[in-house]
Formats: structure tokens, sequence, C-alpha cells
DNA sequence: CTGTTAGCGCATTCAG
DNA sequence: CTGAATGCGCTAACAG
């Protein structure tokens, strides 16, 4: 445990161990130990030239026996490298996100990067700032999920860097941007409910506002009004209404949507946080689903599995999307081609639909 | 945008820029522009020393103007500080573990620190790695949420900086310990069902094998045993199922629980998750809650709030957790002296619970 | 193949 | 108060 060699035991002497609290062991403490020069062991560790075998084995024997872990500030510094892709999150603790995360760390196992996480919460200055630390932090790449930032500053970014950007379409710069198609997927929704016999079909959408970067909630909301109008249905205002992807809102939007007096069979919810909302105040309203109403949310949360009766809902391939991210940027990195597709999302089907027939 | 000072001019003849893909200020420029050594720009960021007030602006000013970012890599080479604290999870995606992030990211705020997050995904070989790439980003301190390391590892750690150990309690290691009081959480929630009146009481546990590190399911178990036997109640081994805090063991276990045929009327789970599994399981049999069954369930998760009725269940204050831990840590950082609480978790009451009399 | 050397950007002595 | 000089640990030419 106690190395002897003469540039360690000048380190005692120094009493250098003591002052920086920690024995950090240094190429140079290895090189020591296995008679060759500091280079030497750089390249094998980086095997960027032959060294022969003899002296190869050494310096990994040497390495092994001083549990070795090289200084990353050093090699950036040395480098320019970090070795580290930065992700940036809205909230950690969703479904999507967390899938996305999962499969971020999955895709970048096998790679000599490591995953930087840092979260903005939904909040512009926190998001920044999140977005510093990674910077500061040299990541080597970055992937931003559902980031609102500029599209002026993501193209500025990705001219330094790799970049992958999940959830977000930032025009002119969609070889960048992994998506789900959200369009098909609120027309797939809604055509499952009409080919249930269901004609009239409310909506409660996500956000709408025209500021906002993120166009899910108009994607959805587009599919289900297509969906109608390609069988001869007309929209009717009265059967939509405007959340905001809280679950608080989807207890208003269905107070709002009942007072409204206009009937429905069907509902069709922009995600599954306000699909609860919702389902909570069709119950204390006494009616049922889907008896009376169908259902129908989006995301899989993994309760809306358990809600009662099941949910039906739409699955997000969070998980794969991340993997996807991961590789993209390795890619990148690697200056190799790379493409990121427009995923597609799947119609969970669960026995809170019933037909009306 | 453009600074033509002669360090700068030098950097573009060499093609310093072009090479290194990205013009970084560094303080060599500023020093340059403001007319003073590297030292004194160095003085002024850390104030370590007087400096004359009119260089002090000036380098403030020349910093501002080029947009300086100090480089981490150089400063943790140089310093042995990376000015920033990881945090070590075990799952992003649940409320809790996103809550205490919350509170983690609010408590560092005015602070220099940045956190650093890694998630192990409750799986011990993912959980070294992750810890691991913190280490070597040679955090300044460490926070650790359920972490599964052995205590000698932890122990060791804490030796060679600030740490905090949230939900989980390591023994002669008390200090560094943030914890919920489960026993208490426990044994409270079963006495409510008692004072509403029920005396058949069930439970359903988290994991509860011995080599298992986080107690949480132990003591809530406990506590639950205690309550009962306090007020002359033999716990009984037919109304007590092992669950593993998922979902799908909810549903399992609620089924062992009614085929064994022992009545009961009220059934507190260990947590928000299995109780939605036992939501599910009692819909399908047809017993309605709380009518026939007064169910209360163990985290506040965001839905448990929306389910039908809405369930009964204990919140841990997981964002005070965090502020506190972040707190904690700056004190050591600081040397200051600091405390860590045992926390006591809340009863939220709701309408899943109904009085027997 | 291998050792020597020069920085990477910054903090920190050490002399003024 | 302030500038010059040294070194943190490592990579990347540069000469053998």
């Amino acid at each position: 445990m106690q190395c002897l060699c003469e540039t360690c035991v000048a380190d005692l002497n120094t009493g250098k161990t003591m002052t920086t609290q920690q024995k950090h062991v240094t190429i140079q403490h290895i090189a020591e130990r296995a008679g060759v020069s500091i280079s030497t062991v750089s390249r094998v560790f980086n095997d960027s030239a032959g060294v022969k075998e003899s002296k190869r084995q050494a310096v990994m024997d040497a390495a092994a026996a001083l549990d070795y872990r090289p200084n990353l500030f050093a090699q950036g510094l040395a480098s320019g490298q970090s070795m580290s892709v930065g992700v940036l999150t809205q909230n950690f603790g969703s479904a999507f996100y967390d899938g996305i995360l999962r499969g971020i760390i999955a895709g970048l196992d096998n790679s000599n990067y490591a995953p930087l996480f840092a979260d903005g919460r939904w909040r512009l200055d926190i998001e920044e700032r999140a977005l510093q630390t990674l910077l500061d932090r040299r990541v080597d790449g970055l992937i931003l999920v559902g980031p609102q930032q500029s599209a002026d500053l993501l193209k500025q970014l990705a001219q330094k860097m790799p970049i992958v950007i999940i959830s977000r379409i930032v025009e002119g710069f969609e070889k960048f941007c992994l998506t789900v198609d959200n369009y098909d997927a609120g027309y797939r929704a809604t055509k499952y409910l009409l080919d249930r016999g269901h004609h009239q079909i409310a909506h409660i959408t996500g956000v709408l506002s025209e500021s906002r970067v993120l166009r899910d909630a108009a994607d959805r909301f587009a599919g289900y009004r297509d969906a109608l109008l390609d069988v001869g249905l007309e929209p009717d205002p009265d059967l939509i209404v405007e959340g905001n992807f809280r679950t608080q809102s989807g207890l208003l939007a269905i107070e709002t949507l009942l007072s409204r007096g206009r009937p429905f069979s069907a509902l069709f919810v922009a995600n599954d946080q306000m699909a609860s909302g919702v389902r909570l105040g069709l119950y204390r309203r006494g009616i049922r689903v889907p008896d009376d109403i169908a259902l129908i949310g989006f995301d899989d949360q993994p309760h809306s599995a358990y809600m009662i009766p099941p949910l039906t809902t739409i699955r997000q391939p969070a998980e794969e999307m991340g993997s996807i991210a991961a590789e993209a940027i390795l890619n990148q990195l690697d200056d190799k081609p790379f493409s990121l597709p427009t995923m597609s999302a799947e119609l969970i089907i669960r026995e809170s639909v019933k037909s009306i027939y």
C-alpha cells in the first residue's frame, strides 16, 4: 500500500502528502516505479504510439499497484478535452426525462465519455446557470432535453461542439434534433377513438402559447384536429380546452368542459398528468370511465397503468431516444456520420377506452 | 467583440484561435488589456490580497468586456479545488429524489459551489461508476442519497472530504447522516388508523432483507408493530406481506393478503407506488376504498393526491432535506459546525381513510 | 521505440 | 501593493 520509490519518498519528505490532504498518485510516481519516463506512461494510457510490450506491462502493473487515477484537471488542461458529455434536462423527476437519462447512461457505457447531468427545473434562469456549469466544465458534447434557450444560442453552441437537442425542433437545424412525432401520435390517438365509434371527441391541450419554443402541445392538437377533419368532422371549439400539462389544470379543464354543456363521449388529454386530474374530476361528478366517457392520455407515466380503470395512453420511447442521442454525440466526436430519426410514439391500449357500440 | 491587445493579436497570428477551435479568454488577455500582471488579475478574482482600487476596476472592466470565464481545469489543477459538490442518487425519476435535488440546487444557489449530479439507478455497479466520475472530477464535497456502498468506504470518503448521507444511517457515523424518522412515521400512520376505530390493520412492507443497508422498510414496519402492541394488539403475521416498493408488488401483495382470508378493515402500505398497485387490485375485486377498506400510503407521490379516492399518505420533507444537506456541506467546507437533524415526516390526511364508527 | 521539453491557465510563493 | 517566477499533472511535439 505504501510505495517507496524515489518520487514517493521525496513526496513524503516534503510533507507533500500532508498539505494536499490527499496522496494523489501521478504518472510521475508510476514512471518511477516502472522504470520509464512519464511520456512512456502517458503513451501506454493513450496508446498514442507503440511501446515495447515489457515496458507497457510494467506501467500497467505499477498503475494497478498504486491504484492510479488520472487527474482530469491536468488531462483536460493539457488536452483541451474533458471526456465528458453534458446532459441538460428540465426536470429530473419526470418519467420521460428519467427514461432519457437511463438511455444516455447506457449509450455512453462503453465509451470513454462520462455523462455530466444538470437540470433546469423548467426555469430559464436555472437552466442558464446549469448550462453554464456544464460549459465551464468543458464538456465535449451536449445533449439538451427540451431546452428553452434561443435558437441562436443553440446554433452557436453547435458550432463549438457536438450537440443533440431532444424534444424540440430548431428551424434549419433539424439535423441535430431528436423528436417524437407528436402530430402523428395525436392523430392516431384521435383516430383510435373515431374507429371505436366516437364522434364527439373533446381535447384538453397542453401549453399552446405562440412564444413557446416547445411545440409538443401544438402538434398533438394539430393531429387531433386533422384526424377529425379527415373523416369529415369539424373540430368543435366548445370541446377544446387549453391546459398547462399539470395535474391541477386537468381538473380545471374537465370542469370547464362539462360546464359548457356540449356532450362528448370521448376525451383525448395531452398528457397523463392532466389525465389524472381529469379522472378525479370525472369521479367526483360520478361520471364513469370508460362507460360514460372514454379517456386517453399521453406519456405512459408509471402510474397511468394503475389508474382506475387503467388509462389508455401513448408511450414515448424515452430510453431509446437517450441512447440514440448518446450514440449521435459519440459519432460526432468521432467525426463519423450520424442521423437523428423522428421517433414514433406508441399507442398503449388499456381498458379505459371502450367502444360506444 | 474583438480585442486587439498584444496578447490577442499574437494569438491571432499564431493561429491559436484556429487550432484550439475556441478563442478562450485567459487572465493573460485581461492582464494585458488592463495593463497589469496576471498575478494582479488573479488577486482581484480571489481577493486574496489588497489591490489598488483603480487597477481592480480596470481588471473587472476588462474581464467584463472580454466575457472572461475562468478555466476550471486550470483553477482546479492549481488550487486543488473544484468548487463543486457531487450529488449521487439512486433514481433521478422518483419524487423523493427529485425533491432532494431541488433542495440542493436551492441550497447551493448563493454559494460559489455548483452541484454535480450522478445517478446509480439502484444498481451497485452503476453507482460505483457514478461515484467514481464524481471523485475523478475532484468534487470538494459529497451528498449521497441512499448509497449502497459499504460503511467502510463511506467513512473513508468522509476522511477526505465533507460528506452528507441522506436516507441511510451508518453506524458510528450518525453525525453525517440525514434521515427521516421512518419508525415514527410508521407508528403514527398506524396509530391514526387505530384512532379511527380500526383493529384489524394489515401492512404491506418494503424490502426487509437483512443485508439491505437501507432500513426504511424495516423502520416503518417496526413503527406499525409497536403502534399495535402499544394498544394491546398482537401483530398478526397473516396480515403482513413483504413487497419490494414497486407498483407491481403492491398488486401481488394485496392478492396474497386477500387470499389468506383473514379479515381486515384498514391497510398501511409502505409506499405510494405499491399503494397504487393495491388500489388497482382492490378495484378489480370490487372492494371499495375507503368504504370497505381504509388505505394509507407513504411518500406523497404527486399522483397520490389524484388517486380515486385521493390516497392518505406520509410526506417526507425532501426539498428541505436537500437544502439542509447542502448547507451542511458548505459549513463543513468552511470548517464551521453543522448538525443534521432527524427529520420527521408529515401525515397527509386525505379521503381514503374513513372512520369505521 | 523512448526520454526530454515546452506549455495548458491559473494560484501562489517570493522579491521587490 | 505588485510583478516575476514556479509548479499543479498531463499531453504533445521534439529529438534522439
